[in-house]
DNA sequence: GGAATCCGAGAGCACTGCTCTCGTAGGGCC
DNA sequence: GGCCCTACGAGAGCAGTGCTCTCGGATTCC
């Protein structure tokens, strides 16, 4: 991920990269003639009814047919716009990343005055609200990856948004002192050397024990909603937003002063 | 959970609570004649095979069919074992939950006299062996959740075994004076609730600072696992056994001497 | 030994992903 | 405007799925 974090850190203002084209080049020139019109068009349509029936029953019930169904056509139909279920379910991945980033990048710009914990608390609930609004979505993302699939190269870039911009969260918050660095971790020299990269990727000037906790509270981040989505805090916690957010205070203090 | 907590903690040392009867009653006097021989080993192969083409397929893919072939029977027949696949799922995930939950306590009985961190890192590591041993399995049980699947009753107690554990530990560091109390945080009147009858129920004497970061700690565990496991750190992390060592340690730190 | 029960096999239904063929409509080129 | 190529929608078809039902044969219980 390090080489596609570098590339998306440089590209990350161009709001250009298009979410359109799943099964075109990328750096296609959109919408020329009237039939280019009607592809993208029913393109997006058949990825919108597939976000519904997704919400709806869940990756592993999502099918093509029904999907086609809806959109008022054949099956083999949509093979024309998309190869495969598999590429259908990759593009839907590709739009779930990027609407929590968007959520998250949104979040973080609300706050961007208001110091460090304030843009941690901000981001922290923008992706739990998003994760509550769209449970499907998330679990296709942050859940248990689909069957035998791996993640294609297409998903890379916008799976980093969200990290990215804890990651930024992080670098100003080292740069303004507001984030203690606290005792270096013993590490070994492989974690060292990938903490190096990401940090000349995206955290400039975060020292190793900043990164290490900041992977800790972004795990951290991920395991709560997950245990609240995927029902493990069942009849243990009953006020799950107070609970989270009691929690990522509890992080962000960790985050912030160290051990 | 909470009661089910309670029963289980009364009735955990009690190695009695069958893992073979997935359809039949749970009090069941097992083995009387040879028809009911022939069915708890029919049911027990079945479920060998499926576990086998979980662990080689995934669960999206497990099918019944496939699995009754397996066995060597035709697929109507393993429906008098199972009423549906979810059913087959279902046994497979108490399985998977005893397994976890059997490696995690024997890693806490290992080093019961070693000291909090000492078993807490112990713990962590056996967690982590077994999931990247049995990926499918903990995708199963901690990844999202199959389709339109509400946990049954029955997974219930033992998907509480590693939670068990760790509040034991914590319990034990509390008594022990190991684990400090730390700043107790601001917290609302419900989550303070549900913090007491956790206490009630598995962790005696554990005050709510520490049950907090208890919560922190294990929603860490599963959510850096969770980002091994289904390719978050990929490019990104490469030496994962030095990583999540290194992060265990930190959020034992954490744990034990409060923010 | 007779009756109730269990269990495996087979056929069948509705559904899935995916492929292939075929007729047609659209757009680029002269 | 006419030509040709390409894209596209429809339909049939294949192999596979979960699940149901019926029907003989074996097992167990009384």
């Amino acid at each position: 991920m390090s080489r596609a974090l570098l590339s998306f850190v440089v590209t990350a203002l161009d709001l250009g990269h298009n979410r359109v084209m799943a099964t075109t080049s990328p750096t296609t020139t959109p919408a020329r003639t009237a039939r280019d019109r009607a592809r993208i068009a029913l393109t997006e349509e058949i990825k919108t009814v597939a976000r519904r029936h997704l919400a709806e029953q869940g990756s592993a019930a999502l099918s093509l047919r029904a999907v086609a169904r809806d959109v008022g056509m054949v099956s083999s139909a949509v093979y024309r716009y998309f190869p495969s279920r598999d590429e259908l379910l990759t593009a839907l991945i590709i739009d779930a990343y990027d609407a929590v980033g968007e959520q998250a990048e949104a979040a973080d710009q609300d706050s961007h005055d208001r110091g460090v914990a304030a843009r941690w608390m901000n981001v922290c609930e923008a992706i739990r609200a998003w994760a509550l609004a769209n449970t499907q979505e998330y679990a296709l993302i942050y859940g248990s990856p689909v069957p035998g699939y791996a993640a294609p190269e297409a998903t890379i870039v916008p799976a980093s948004r969200v990290p990215v911009v804890i990651l930024r969260i992080l670098a100003d918050g080292v740069a303004g002192g507001e984030i203690a660095t606290g005792d270096t971790p013993s590490m070994s020299r492989t974690v060292r050397s990938d903490f190096a990269q990401l940090r000349r990727d995206a955290a400039p000037g975060v020292p190793d024990a900043v990164l290490s906790r900041g992977l800790c509270v972004w795990s951290q981040v991920l395991g709560t909603i997950n245990l609240e989505l995927f029902g493990h805090l069942h009849n243990v916690i009953h006020d799950y937003d107070a609970f989270y957010t009691m929690q990522m205070r509890r992080a962000c203090e960790f985050l912030v002063q160290g051990a």
